[in-house]
DNA sequence: CCTACTGCACTAGCTCACTAAGTCAGTAGT
DNA sequence: ACTACTGACTTAGTGAGCTAGTGCAGTAGG
């Protein structure tokens, strides 16, 4: 797991979305346990409580849950809760995205062009003629 | 145009904004001059400063020239400017939205889905059989 | 018990974005 | 010249967000 302390984004976040994709990917599984907060904040060189913000984030989102004293653990549905909520947080951003292309005066069809413009970066395939 | 100082955007951005899209829409066309600093305070009920702030985003990106003791004037290509402004912040969006999805570990056709869903608000027409 | 771990809560400080007040400087009509 | 407008600049205050320091409370093993 790696922070940039250099980044604009808060440190806080960088971690939660760094576990929000290590339980997506069950690099860490349902039932198992996480990193301390003691012991993530030492590896990662912050203060505990910049970790705890960011667990905070993550059992507000439904992923982990805490036992006081015990740990952190993930949650049963943490592995499809990160997925789905990827997913939500990628339907939002599409929703911001035609907003601003519709207020630029877009019509739908310019705004079907610059979606596949970006989309295509990575596709390649999936289209077979 | 009008501001809601209740929002989280920075009441500088939403003039800024505002006067954008006025300039995109030909209400104030290439040579015209704009609101002054003071006039549009006192119509927007904040300060000059505020006001200067956001014609001087729009001086930046190339939309407005300001002449010292004169006035605000749309510059020439102010119109394609702004046009071309929004379109390229349309494609910065959907740019993030696709490394959303994808980081989420949707396919291009998921991805494509939830991109008509978000489009199919405000489409209706456009696509005749 | 006692020790060493765990998460939790309270507080303080620090930075930075935003907004405002006041002043300086250029333009133009009278 | 004078006056009344224009934008440009300096400075200051305010508030929110982020991070860290410190101590408390629960758990478990020796």
């Amino acid at each position: 797991m790696k922070i940039d302390p250099g980044s604009h984004v808060p440190i806080y976040l960088q971690i939660a979305e760094a576990v929000r994709a290590a339980v997506a990917a069950e690099v860490y599984r349902p039932g198992e346990a996480l990193p301390s907060l003691r012991a993530l904040a030492l590896q990662l060189q912050v203060n505990p409580n910049t970790v705890q913000r960011a667990y905070d984030e993550l059992e507000r989102e439904g992923l982990i849950h805490a036992q006081r004293g015990k740990g952190l653990f993930v949650s049963e549905r943490g592995t499809t809760s990160a997925q789905s909520r990827a997913e939500q947080t990628a339907h939002q951003a599409f929703d911001k995205a035609v907003r601003a292309a519709r207020s630029a005066g877009m019509t739908a069809r310019q705004i079907r062009t610059v979606f596949d413009a970006a989309l295509g970066d990575n596709e390649k395939r999936e289209n077979p003629s």
